[in-house]
DNA sequence: CTGAAAGCGCTTACAG
DNA sequence: CTGAAAGCGCTTACAG
């Protein structure tokens, strides 16, 4: 292993000097600095990291804006445990996050956690962006004060997040479609709803089902696809009375769910004992596994949440300690979970 | 951040018994043992891992036994890949990996490359296992020399690896049945060609298998499976003339490869104009790819190769340089990949 | 513009 | 049984 100390050997200069090049820091003159930078390269040197953080005694902040795993709707738990893993996976490199969550159905309360962020002088902040109109204004702040931000879950694109780690909705639309139809026939129809609350605050949905509807546009027209908005997630009587409605007009034959609450639509299913639905939907939360087992949901495409979490954080880290920029954005699998691999995907 | 020296003051001992005790090395009274281990839970010190590397100065060699990727089956490039990725990561624990790769229908280079890692002093071995007889003999030489091994992609439960990372093959196989399942009829055939080189080298492809055929006895008995071997994987006449054997017997509606050489089937298919056939297959390679996006493999069933090989890395790593003993095995991901989610699963 | 020296947190050979 | 000191590879405040 080559060290510093080899080099500066090699160069006749002083291990002090060869850390000034390495870095680019000033104060050193043209000529010793080409001298060492050719024994570097001809050595193929490189610094070690781990003396060098543990040299520098330098520590880091993130901030952590993600909202809050509630019973209801567990998926921000996954990310969380990413978060937490990756925490402890850097610790010795002296980067600590704090979270600060908020109810994913109140602006407000992202809005506080997102002032919080602000005044607690954080490194970087690890952002899920789920109210675009304030995130807009409150991101200019970290601009101002030049503090990175990277979104997970929700692109932004307009912002300046350093990268965006998520899902391309679209495709996975796509993907569900492509599942639907290999399961139905081509006079069949299909059925998507759409809960109000959700589509208030993820533009993610609509994308999912565009991708849904352009599969079947371009490879099967015949199959009729209808929507249908379902004005309370809250309250099952009225998810009921919607789809009631829907199933007394059409002969529909399978149902596409763009959102983790497809254990909502299951319920409904099994309830009314409606059977041979072609069920797909979004997300391995608890409840939507249940259903999965039961032979009732047929597909759940996923997004691994928990990897958002844990790479959203080991790439501020990385940028932080290491001033490795990342890539402007890292799309997560889109991941195919069925009764039969449920465990292992 | 607590350190070994605050622990030091509190417990009026010097860093250097402080050291002795957090690694249980012998030397310390029974009393002044005690007293610094309460200190150490008072203030939930853990040990800086970074500092620790550092001052050890100890470097460890892995040696790594895969088979070699050819053109015919590129496989083995992406365990090959996570290895690579693994070794720049732990480069700065002073941890290095070397390759001995070996023809994987070629046991005699197999039995030569294990044998020139015993001579090679390493600290730790990663091993595919694709001869099974040939390992439990070998690895008796690294189990007398308190070597330790993790096998990936295939598992010998008899032998003293100290972990496992690979798929579980009979689940793989069950779900590939439920795919196979939702696009079939009841009155439908469905054909499993076999090729011999395969089944010769590698046990898992039989419980792919049993996994298949489980299913459809579980679930729809009514679907008639075949089975048929095609004696060279390397002649495609042979392949052709196997085939058309089986498509002039029977009406098949599907076929199930459980190998990575799905794409020779579908070359068959696609010379033979032999159309609306369901096709599902193993393994992400490059020609497989290709006929996942000419649509004539519906479904590939992957294990992440490359996470193998990563992983497998990674666990002997923390193994040696932490003392972290890894579980006993892993299962790597059932992913399914369509023509829809190939960029990203 | 350059070097000598102290320090990051832990480990260990040596002395007592 | 215990401590003082040197060292792992890099960084930096200080002196010149």
């Amino acid at each position: 292993m080559t060290t510093i100390k080899d080099i500066a050997k090699k160069a006749n200069v002083s291990t002090g000097t060869v850390d000034r090049v390495i870095h680019n820091r000033p104060g050193v003159s043209k000529k010793t600095k080409a001298h060492i930078e050719k024994i570097i390269k001809e050595h193929n040197f490189q610094i070690n990291t781990i003396a060098s953080t543990l040299a520098l005694n330098k520590s880091y902040k993130i901030g952590v804006l993600i909202p809050e795993a509630s019973s209801e709707n567990e998926f921000w738990s996954e990310p969380k445990k990413g978060i937490e893993k990756a925490t402890e996976d850097i610790k010795n490199f002296r980067v600590s996050t704090s979270f600060f969550l908020f109810n994913q159905f109140d602006s407000q309360s992202y809005t506080t956690a997102f002032s919080n962020i602000l005044e607690g002088e954080f490194d970087a902040v690890l952002i899920a962006p789920v109210f675009q109109k304030e995130t807009s204004q409150l991101t200019q702040a970290l601009d101002k004060k030049n503090i990175p931000y990277v979104f997970i879950n929700i692109q932004i694109n307009s912002l300046n997040a350093i990268s965006f780690i998520g899902q391309d909705s679209f495709k996975s639309g796509y993907l569900g479609a492509k599942l639907m139809s290999v399961m139905i026939a081509d006079t069949d129809e299909v059925l998507v709803p759409v809960f109000r609350l959700n589509t208030d605050n993820n533009a993610g949905i609509y994308e999912r089902i565009n991708g849904f509807k352009s599969y079947f546009e371009e490879k099967r027209p015949s199959v009729k696809i209808s929507n249908t908005v379902i004005p309370d997630v809250n309250n099952f009587e009225v998810i009921k009375s919607s789809l009631d409605k829907e199933f007394e007009k059409t002969n529909i034959a399978g149902i596409f769910v763009p959102s983790s609450s497809t254990y909502l639509i299951s319920k409904y299913l099994e309830s009314s004992n409606i059977k041979n639905i072609r069920l797909i939907g979004y997300d391995t939360n608890q409840e939507n596994l249940q259903y999965l087992k039961k032979d009732i949901i047929d597909f759940l495409i996923c997004q691994n949440p928990y990897l958002q979490g844990f790479n959203g954080i080991k790439l501020l880290s990385d940028y932080l300690v290491m001033n490795k920029m990342p890539e402007g954005k890292y799309h997560s699998a889109i991941t195919i979970v069925t009764r039969e691999n449920m465990e292992a995907y």
